[in-house]
DNA sequence: CAGATATATGAGCAAACCCTCAGCTTGGTT
DNA sequence: AACCAAGCTGAGGGTTTGCTCATATATCTG
């Protein structure tokens, strides 16, 4: 429902040969670096196509528009993601609460910190208005992912309630972003992400251990 | 030490007649409204200024470019939350950590839910790469606001580790972030105030607290 | 090879934008 | 009232930017 007229959002045109497939991951890629050196204000889509090494023309071949090619660009990283989480999370067969947390935390955490740069340009670019129901969806995907893998956990009795994995999954994604962003505490990544699984375990058996449950070790 | 050159940044002049103090306010007020409707890559200062009800040369008696304005904006909503939260933590005496918890999370939430569209403007301008190191310099006032409540915090015997109160912090202002944005989840606000605080409690106690420690309830 | 299709080029136009400046209005002081 | 500084105005200059289109080249098919 309420589909959105995303005509001006959606690919022109789709590569068939093998050098235009390399073209448009040239855009791709040049997109991502002008993000991250220019910002969003300066992001034009001359100095885009320039250092993809093409002509102005033959990224209009393939985006009707600048805000295409951002909104491309942002699903696809973004559903990288969600498809890393949505498989580790469904891997995970009888896990235990802490399972759960290293699980969610480790995938979200690789994903992104695999390639920070291209993390950051990501956040650069969805903060764009436009791209609001993008990200939504995808937190929709996380959040189910890791509801899902908690309700096979035998730790937990009911259906996890909506607000715990709200509130998990935004913490995390949250944090992760709060700290690729900030270029101060890039060093101290392995640090949290260590903390953050921490955190994790400690929200979840507060949410779903009626008693608390002390590990070995 | 490494002063930017922010000549660009700074304001040009300061009003000192009321109704200059009115006139920039309302430029303030203008820019996050315009912020919010257009976005960042539609904020033209021809529009921020209309949208006052000033003129155009006006806007620039007050701020040497476009950026500046921004700037500006960002740097005072910032400080606001930064003053708001070093004082409500000072204010805890002996705090236990539950306090803590609810103290930090609490102030937050309010600087930030008390205007909901301001805070969302705010994330939207400061996504400008200008903008990382007043982020920064902010996010080390909060740190430092927390780990000095936690010092005086009787469950905890030496300082703070660092990676604690920094993933703390990223976590806590990180995830209000992305609840604030997704205005699918803008329903949750009120449950995710009570789930964010009692995942700092959990937290906390199992950072701090030696042994599992629970409490009546 | 010949025709058809897919892909690439880049000069340049229309529109949007940032910002200046010369002149005007308001508020305060003597 | 006379004067002055502070504040306000808005048309427009110079620049940037998004995007088109006529043309050229590469690849595929038979």
């Amino acid at each position: 429902m309420t589909l959105v007229p995303q005509t001006r959002l959606k690919p022109r045109k789709n590569p068939v040969q093998a050098r235009a497939k390399a073209t448009v991951d040239a855009i791709f890629e040049s997109t991502a670096q002008v993000l991250l050196s220019e910002g969003l204000a300066r992001l034009t889509t001359n100095h885009v196509a320039t250092r993809a090494g093409v002509s102005i023309g033959t990224l209009y071949q393939y985006f009707p528009g600048k805000e295409a090619l951002l909104y491309a660009l942002v699903e696809q990283l973004l559903d990288q993601v969600a498809c890393q989480i949505e498989e580790a999370c469904a891997a995970a067969e009888r896990p235990r609460l802490d399972d759960c947390a290293a699980v969610f935390v480790e995938t979200y955490f690789a994903a992104k910190t695999g390639d920070p740069e291209k993390a950051r340009a990501l956040y650069l670019a969805s903060s764009h208005l436009e791209m609001s129901a993008l990200v939504s969806r995808t937190i929709v995907r996380l959040q189910d992912a890791a509801a899902q893998m908690l309700r096979r956990c035998p730790e937990v009795r009911a259906a996890p309630p909506v607000e715990v994995v709200t509130c998990w999954v935004a913490v995390v994604t949250g944090g992760t972003r709060q700290i690729l962003e900030d270029t101060n505490s890039a060093m101290l990544l392995p640090g949290f992400h260590i903390e953050l699984t921490r955190l994790s375990s400690a929200y979840l058996r507060s949410a779903f251990s009626s008693g608390p449950k002390r590990s070995d070790g």
